[in-house]
This record gives C-alpha cells, structure tokens and sequence, in this order.
DNA sequence: CAATACCCAAGCATTTTAGTCAAGTTTATA
DNA sequence: TATAAACTTGACTAAAATGCTTGGGTATTG
C-alpha cells in the first residue's frame, strides 16, 4: 500500500466525479478545472481507472465520465492500488534470497501493517466522503441562519459561530470512521 | 501522510531496533545486514530519527542506537513522520489561490481522509508491532510441540497444522487494532 | 594509538511524478 | 454526411524523490 500525491490525485478527482455526475457524463476538462489538475495528466489516470472498471466513458460531445459503480461500492483504497500498480512485492517477494531469520519476521510486520492500512482505506467508500462535504454544506447553510436570526455582523462572532457549528459537524461526521 | 518504501525501510529497522535494544546498543551496520538495507542510506535515516528524537545514540566501539523512549510510546506515525518530513501543503495550503468552490471542499475532504490515516497510524506503536511478533514465535514453538506430539512427518499435514495455528494467532492478535 | 561506530555532505543513477505534444478514434448533431 | 466535441493512446520530457556511494570527518573504547 503506497500513499503518494498521486493516489490523492485520483481520489480527489473520483470524489469530484462523485459530487457531479449523479446523471450526467462529466468531461475530464471540467474536474481539470475545478480542482485544478492537468488534463493530460488526469487522462492518464482516468486510463488506469478505467482499466480497473472504476469509471465508464462516453465518447463525444456531450460526453465523459461516470462511476461504473455507485460511489458507496468504490472503496479509497480501491482507487489508490488502480493508479499505483507497482506492487513491489518487497523485495524478499519471492522468497528468493530470504535470510529466513529477522529479515523475514520485519518484513512480514511490515507486510501486516501495510494490509492494516489498506483494509482501513478498503472500509471507506467515496460515498462516504461524499455524504460528509454534504453534510457540511447543510452546517454552513445552517450557520447562515443562525446568524441571521441573531443578527450578528462581526466577523469575530460570526466565526466563532461558524467554528462552533464546523465542531458540532465534525463530531457527528466523525463517527462514520 | 505519505507512505512510500522511505517510510517502510525506516519502520522496518526501528523494529529490528525495538527487537534487539532491549539493554545493548545495536550497530547500523547489524541492522543493515539483518534486513539488508544500505548502511549509508540507514545513516541517513537514523540522522533524521535521531533529531525526532525516535531513538539516542552511542558512538565508539560498542556503541549504536537504542529506542530513545519505550517502544509503546513510539508510534508508526512517528516513525514515517520522522522520515519524509517534506509536509506538502496540499497545493491550496496557504489559501493562496483557492477558488473557494468545489475545490477547497475535495481538498478538504482529502486532509481529511489524510489526518484518519495518520491518526490510525499513531494508534499503532512499535511495541505493539513486536508484541505480535512474539506471539507469532509462540505460536511457532507450539506448532513444533504438536507436530512433535502427533508424531506428522508429511509436509502437508504439517504445513496445515501450522496454518491452524497460524490462523488462530492472527485472530487473537488482529484484535489489537 | 588504533579500531569501532556514529556523523555529515556531496554527488549520482534510477525511478516516479507531473505534465506536454501530437497524433488518432468515436459519436452527437447540425 | 460533415464536423466539431470529446475521449484514447503513445511517446516524450523536466523536475523531484529515492536509494545508494564515496569520502571525509569525530567521539569513544580498549
């Protein structure tokens, strides 16, 4: 399991992905706008997600890509091992010239942990964090209610405000971890 | 959080280190043959665990590095920490050029996903690493015992008893995280 | 003093990242 | 059926990170 910019590359633009195309098909253009990545370079690992069936496209005007599957089956860690690839298998992979001492005890550790982690990506899905940003929104929508009715024009109170409904948010949302 | 192999060579031998440190200082030079990493690149890690304060050194014949605090109180979040350092920002760190739309929102979904793994990271500590290691060696030593009992010379019957075995200890242990 | 082992800096080959360029191919629609 | 919009593919490249080497130090023990 590797963890690079790259991986946060990806899951950015499927979470993108996930927020925009409930219908219709969204062009790589647009998510290379909103969230400011290459297009070439999101071309690239669209290829790579479509090779995993993460994404389906659509050819021509009007076209572009969907999630093959709904966003509460497609897993963060599936994502990442789709652009990653490189399984590097440790370098004693193959048991070839494993010293069959200590070396193999560290890095069967090191191979746990790293099944750990992906497991724990594997149980968060890009619905998930969908589901969180929309219930930021409502906060935020929430928040500007609050400070009308209460009339506040400071900016002090009014962020204060906004933090204690931000900390309200963050406690609810967190439990989904 | 990143994860690369940088990362795992630094978490591998500070476990070699949480195995063999227990009252002697233990040499580069032995952790490099044991998990047959590079001495000068395991120099140039242990000088940046060194200033995270991960492990105290002692020069001179005899000399080498031991666990500066007790292996449950270093975590493997620490431990990559310590190693990568390059903390990237992400992009739109400073707020500096955020379109302050869809964008901050993935970004900030992803520093969210980000701090989960580094908060699953720091849950885990070298000793408790270890401490699987340890009951893995039990389980070992059982398994000979019971092969020896049962009087199994085939290697199949052997091999699945140690799986058996096997089995069973990652379910106890698997409960640790 | 000599051997051991840490400490440090510079440099280097390889790989990965991130992106460009330049061709295609497919398909909606005018 | 043109044609333009949009995906598809491949080759190529600059910059950064990785993994490692070399070559010096310095502290400490015996």
């Amino acid at each position: 399991m590797r963890l690079t910019t790259k991986g946060r590359y990806a899951v950015t633009a499927m979470l993108d992905l996930a927020i925009h195309s409930e219908n219709q098909a969204v062009s790589l253009a647009d998510i290379a706008e909103r969230q400011s990545i290459s297009l070439s370079y999101l071309e690239q690992l669209f290829s790579k997600l479509r090779r995993s069936d993460l994404v389906k496209s659509t050819r021509g005007p009007g076209g572009g890509y969907q999630l093959k599957q709904a966003g509460a089956d497609i897993s963060i860690a599936q994502v990442i091992d789709s652009v990653n690839e490189t399984v590097d298998a440790t370098r004693c992979g193959g048991m070839a010239d494993c010293h069959h001492g200590d070396v193999c005890l560290t890095h069967h550790l090191w191979s746990d942990l790293s099944k750990q982690i992906h497991q724990f990506l594997s149980g968060i899905s890009l619905a998930d964090l969908v589901a969180r940003k929309e219930v930021q929104d409502i906060a935020k929508q929430q928040t500007k209610l609050t400070d009308n009715l209460l009339n506040v024009t400071s900016l002090e109170s009014k962020s204060s405000s906004e933090n204690l409904v931000n900390n309200l948010t963050k406690q609810i949302v967190s439990s989904r971890f």
